[in-house]
DNA sequence: AATGAATGAGTATTCATTCAT
DNA sequence: GATGAATGAATACTCATTCAT
């Protein structure tokens, strides 16, 4: 990368760190282009350079800071894309969801930006890197584990929505204000649900 | 009611019906102060002897539709606060959550409006009139059907929480956008979670 | 005075004490007539069937204030309206001007709400209660003082000018901030310059 | 000086002198921010660039009005900083007053715009260039002249502090409506009273 | 590529005043 | 006389965006 390149990419870092910041203090609508600007100390011009306008630079921040956690998560839980079939799903699954909980309960500003702004079109987009080939989104790694799990279903989609749903919505409540109980009081009753959610899909 | 409490209550409603419009066809954050007053045919500063900004009115609005919802739900199902145990709690539930579902189809923009803004804590204070006693909050008619189902739970707020969070976020998208699938095709799914919620915490 | 009257003189009365505290808590320019009513415990209209506005209000406290204070120092100073010539007159004017200065730095909200408003022109029109005759205005009492003092003067209202700013200018910093001297470092110069005032403009 | 530099001096100029013209025409409180940006020529976002509010703008305003009176002051009366004994401390000091006083009733919306806004804090802090060194402020001037004339006063800033004051409460009076006297029949009383505060204070 | 001065449309909010009750 | 709901003109201030340097 030419030198060149490396400055433009700190300042767009730059740029993310700061609206990250300023957005969880003060939420996106208080928070002015100006602002966001000054944080990064860059000039204000310097912003159209990077981004279309504050909304822009909003949602090229999700996609990076999810693609970011679901990276992580499935890095520690040792998932190996190569032979995906080592785990039974459910439990890679709920490992999964498990890693991420902690993280969000670790991390509450990063759980409350993403929560209220990732929708299920832009979720199903996020890009995974994946080792042997190109990047890969994370749909299509869901995919590659339904398939390496030799098991049938009736709609993996839906299956796959109806536990982002869930659990997107529950832990939100629970880990911001420990409502109506606390993220160690629901571990449990959630992963039966995630279970049971698959095996109600299962065709045998 | 005084003649001057009925010409109060006319604006109040009027500036409502006005900000739900408006809210619904631009945003709510494209919708001016200005435009709301004028829609409902009041002067600028009259909206300010009602409402103490555009997001105290949002607020109001929402508990407001939300109540309204709520009541029919139960009232067009036929609960009888009265004689609540005739039907099992699961079909109870399921057979609200039906009559809602099949409302917010046919009126996606209450569903649009409401989801995005309701919050637990919000959702439990929503009040119920009920014709025996005085009004009763949602949350209070909740615990009487649990009541009166004879059965006991671990934790019925988690239970009710758990079956909010996954119906609000399946229906949202779902009736919305028709992804991942029809709302049709997830009812069933989605019913038998409810259950298997219900099944899971009940202490037999 | 009839009980309807004495209901009336309450609520002047009411809204001149709520707008003194008003105004010296938050300045003439914030404090609005609701305010006032409300502090007063009013309704907004009542406002004005007393006052035409805020600043009528103001005129008419400025008035009332200046009046009571002027009152009690040649009250407390023992001026005897019909024996006048019992005290020299540099004596009786610096008397007065102490009583004053003492009060006002009792009550610097008074002395700030004062200062800033009293113009020379009130000045003169401040009435004053004679118990002997109708009321008379400050000035008419001015020049009966100096009558009764049997000397000759050039030009007694320029003395009474010059006395009054440079009283009013040196007292409204020193009480206030005590800068750039104590009051009582300020008061032996002051009286001293008070009598070369006098001095110089008599006519031997 | 930068192109750029020299561009924006400009425009605060011109916010300046429509300021000042507005101010006096219409009085402070009356003229809006819009007015004075479009007076001057520029946006209404310009006027923020370089002023808080309008009352920054004011409090700067006067600063840069008060010390080019006191400048022309000093510059006419011919005192020469490097040779400050040459005059009498009277004189020099009678001989200020009289150039200003001639000066502002040549210029009353000068007066009116200065006296009811200057402060004893801000006017010891009034910058004076000085062409020997770095610039001065009033205060530091007036101690080297006190220096100069080689005698000695009790409290050379309450000495100032009176004078000041008696000056400036007598003269916005008289000269904007020549009452109780005009200024030349001011003039000669009001000297005299400096002459006698100063001799009040000396220290033989 | 980077800057930051300039722009001016857009909006929230206040408040004196009126008048029907 | 007293009330206080309604009015809408008036204004301050913000901020995304542009563009000359």
């Amino acid at each position: 990368m030419s030198k060149l390149d490396e400055k433009k990419k700190k300042k767009r870092e730059a740029l993310f760190a700061a609206a990250f910041n300023l957005f969880n203090t003060k939420g996106i609508r208080q928070t002015s282009i100006s602002e966001i600007a000054n944080e990064a100390d860059v000039a204000k011009g310097t912003f159209y350079l990077y981004f279309k306008d504050k909304f822009d630079l909003r949602d090229k921040l999700i996609a990076a800071k999810a693609s970011q956690i679901l990276m992580q998560a499935t890095r520690e839980v040792g998932l190996d894309m190569d032979h995906l079939n080592m785990y039974p799903l459910e439990d890679a699954i709920v490992q999964i969801v498990d890693v991420i909980l902690d993280r969000m309960s670790r991390e509450p500003e990063l759980l409350r930006f993403i929560t209220k702004n990732l929708s299920w079109g832009a979720f199903r987009q996020i890009s995974l890197e994946d080792e042997s080939a190109e990047d890969m989104n994370f749909h299509e790694g869901y995919q590659k584990l339904i398939d390496a799990s030799g098991r049938r279903f009736e709609n993996p989609d839906l299956m796959l929505f109806m536990i982002v749903e869930l659990v997107g919505g529950c832990c939100y409540q629970v880990i911001l204000y420990e409502k109506p109980v606390t993220l160690e009081e629901l571990k449990p009753r959630l992963y039966e649900s995630i279970r049971d959610i698959i095996a109600n899909q299962e065709i045998s």
